[in-house]
RNA sequence: GCCGCUAUCGUCUAGGGGACUAGGACGCCGCCCUCUCACGGCGGAAACCCGGGUUCGAAUCCCGGUAGCGGUACCA
């Protein structure tokens, strides 16, 4: 089994395309079949540099890997040069002028449902020749066949006037040439599917298998954009997604295994997934979902391994204490730092929390009172700060959030922040002391 | 317009003639846990596009309609 990996370099590789990316790479994995990258895009003009490294990156933060060197796809090689000739002299395909208006006007004549077919004008662009008769079926794992009888298909251009050749006949001869034996990619490609089998068959070459990936769409369903959030696989990355969630939820969206299973490791993919079980209708992405999913990978991490993602994530060090008391309240990378920020630089400043927990109803005198337990702990471990502050609760004969809420803003600055037991501890004495100070002097001198 | 594909809770899906009172997950609602926010636990509302047919029996097979999507480039 040869799979091939196709993309189209615009730029990010979207969403939908590491899905295909994902699915190819596990048909491939899976049954111990060759995976290969190739560039798609004849005329060159998209291929930049810095276009095709996104692509790359994109799949090496998936951690998607691909068998030898990345195959970049050329409009004008000997080879395709050669073919071309090949299928003009043995009259399968013709050279004609026929213009867009033409096939218009050809169609006007012989009604809308009618095939165009031009005559062999001796230049101008390269159509290949379809068949009056019979009809071209596309044989698919995953929708069985879709049958074009060739009577609806038009003689399709498969090279310019110039001499370059057009996607749907390179795609064929590279196929054809690279020896790929499955071709998995998205439904847009269904209708092109024809051409390109003629063009084989033309050839007298073997067919590969097909699969036609359904499309995925934004929430709203429309076409999937970056006014719905992340699109791409940048997007993902920056918000702060794991790769293996992004894998896991990619896969079932469009794929489901009979047992159900939500969380599947990508081992687990690369052994259960069937391609003949991809869904045929077209999903939508849903990012509540990731970010549920998300979490859950997020939470059975070693704290340790977080604590190294977050750091590559934010640029920052030195994270792990603060990573072993917020992983359960995080659903994504970028959860983190508005969190636990203020364990590192400082509290938040939200004045509407200050004025409702400290400076009303009492609270800078449970906060006081606080204050002076925590500073008779000792030593200063979590769980003599957590005996420390119960007994103020106790003694005050108030409910514990009564205490802890005024000590929580006084430290974080807001209303949410990890536990605050490991919070003050984690803090420090002195530093945790001093923050108090200072949303008590605050009080004071707001009068 | 024409050609093609598709149609199960709001979303992702399981199901492939009787096991369907249609299962799971996200989301939503309620309760529990609880120092905030989360996590977790328990419970709930929520779907077979419509119409014909085949069959003893249809979510499942067939036909038609409707809707959505894709293609219809000397783009990929």
């Amino acid at each position: 089994m040869k799979v091939r990996f196709a993309p189209s370099p615009t730029g990010a590789l979207h969403v939908g395309g590491a899905r295909t990316a994902l699915f190819n790479w596990l048909l491939a994995r899976g049954a111990g079949g060759e995976l290969v990258l190739r560039i798609e895009d004849t005329d060159h003009e998209r291929s930049t540099p810095e276009n095709v490294e996104q692509i790359f990156d994109a799949l090496r933060w998936l951690d998607l890997d691909w068998d030898g060197e990345p195959v970049f796809q050329s409009a004008r090689s000997e080879r395709h040069r050669e073919v071309l000739e090949r299928l003009l002299e043995q009259g399968h395909a013709y050279r004609s002028t026929a213009t867009a208006q033409d096939v218009r006007a050809y169609k006007e004549r012989h009604g809308a449902e009618r095939g165009f077919r031009g005559e062999d004008d001796g230049d101008g662009a390269v159509r290949l020749s379809v068949p009056a008769e019979g009809e071209t079926v596309v044989n698919d794992e995953i929708r069985g066949t879709a049958t074009f009888k060739h009577e609806h298909l038009d003689d399709p251009v498969i090279a310019r006037a110039d001499g370059s050749v057009l996607y749907n006949f390179a795609v064929a001869v590279d196929d054809l040439d690279a020896g790929i034996t499955h071709v998995v990619r998205g439904e847009d490609h269904l209708s092109n599917t024809p051409k390109q089998l003629l063009v084989l068959e033309a050839l007298g070459a073997p067919q590969p298998v097909y699969a036609h990936l359904p499309l995925l769409h934004g929430p709203d369903g429309s076409k999937l954009s970056k006014r719905h959030g992340a699109a791409s696989v940048q997007d993902l990355r920056d918000a702060g997604y794991l790769p293996e969630a992004v894998r896991n939820y990619l896969a079932l969206l469009g794929w489901g295994d009979e047992d159900d299973e939500t969380i599947i490791s990508t081992e687990d993919l690369v052994q259960r997934f069937r391609i003949d079980r991809v869904s045929r209708n077209p999903a939508r992405f849903d990012e509540r979902k990731l970010r549920w999913m998300n979490g859950r990978y997020l939470r059975s991490l070693d704290p340790a391994d977080l604590a190294r993602r977050l750091e590559a994530y934010s640029g920052r060090t030195g994270l792990e204490a603060a990573v072993s008391i917020a992983q359960d309240k995080l659903q994504t990378l970028a959860d983190f730092w508005p969190l636990c920020g203020f364990l590192f630089d400082g509290p938040a400043q939200d004045a509407e929390a200050y004025q409702r927990v400290i400076a009303a109803d009492g609270g800078g005198d449970r906060l006081a009172a606080a204050r002076a337990a925590l500073e008779a702990a000792q030593p200063w471990e979590e769980e003599q700060v957590e005996a420390a502050l119960r007994e103020v609760v106790e003694r005050l004969g108030v409910k514990p959030k009564e205490v802890f809420q005024p000590v929580r803003v006084a430290i974080a600055g807001t209303t949410v922040s990890p536990g605050i037991f490991e919070s003050v501890a984690l803090l420090g004495r002195e530093e945790t002391l001093s923050r108090i100070d200072a949303a008590l002097g605050n009080l004071r001198s707001s009068g």
